[in-house]
DNA sequence: GCTTATCGTTGTAGTGCTATAACTGTTACA
DNA sequence: TGTAACAGTTATAGCACTACAACGATAAGC
């Protein structure tokens, strides 16, 4: 096979590759949906919690993160807080911020929405273990 | 390795093989916007064009194909025919159902969304040859 | 032929999210 | 010290989508 041929037909594995991964990331939109139910929450708080899982943030960078703008932020948060999800403190060292940190009932919905959102789908889980092997493998090298 | 230890490992496998996938793919919540840009309408309704892609639909199978009511049916369909991307004929065999089908300039938008959607991400696609034959490969086996 | 069901449409109401402006309290800087 | 900038909140309006009820036209079944 010619070095241009090789190229071509990497490129069309790449393909068909990647739509592969689309069904089954996006049999995930059920997922989402999912999340919600269990949560009781529309995702965009789920996705807060989640977020917050991995430390306290400000306002501000909730914001950002959740690439969204500062009214909804507060909406979000005061929803979280009313439902004891969350705590806002100020911040000590600006008090113009107000850090919000996960309370441990917030940490536990973070927890399920986590365990929703990241359990491979059951026809992937069932592929032979020296393929899942080597698609550890070959996609452990992305990043 | 035992049997167990193996199996588990497996499974962890999985679980990383899926956070990989999952990050490639919905770096494509980006590409719905990124759609939606492009045609200047919103996602359901190049959505919708892509299913018509592969042939005329009823509209009762137009909404249950799209996972969503009647009304909106209409309503989607109203704004593309609107756009020149669809034509509604009755439907000779039972004149209560309409038919929806591609207009020529509806077929090229579609096509544009497709193209969007399904290429592939320049990290995935620039791993060696090999790997994403294994991919191919390996992925190929599910259905 | 009459009843029942189906297809598409219209209308209305509600939800979740986005966007913008205005305001308060706090900080930074000239 | 006075001015500008920033964090968060409140209020308001709009968009996309969902959900439900009702209607006319057509078809199917007894």
């Amino acid at each position: 096979m010619s070095g241009q041929a090789q190229e071509k037909s990497a490129q069309e594995s790449a393909q068909r590759v990647y739509a592969v991964m689309r069904r089954l990331v996006l049999e995930a939109d059920d997922r989402k949906q999912r999340v919600a139910e269990a949560l009781g929450m529309s995702f965009s708080r789920a996705k807060a919690l989640r977020l917050l899982a991995e430390g306290p943030l400000r306002m501000r960078e909730l914001t950002s993160r959740l690439m969204t703008d500062k009214p909804y932020t507060t909406l979000v948060v005061d929803d979280l807080e009313g439902r004891g999800f969350v705590v806002r403190s100020l911040d000590p060292d600006d008090r113009r911020c107000k850090v919000v940190t996960l309370t441990e009932a917030g940490r536990e919905a973070a927890a399920r929405a986590t365990g929703i959102l990241t359990t491979p789908p059951a026809e992937l889980a069932a592929l032979p273990p020296e393929d899942l092997a080597d698609l550890d493998r070959i996609l452990g090298k992305l990043h």
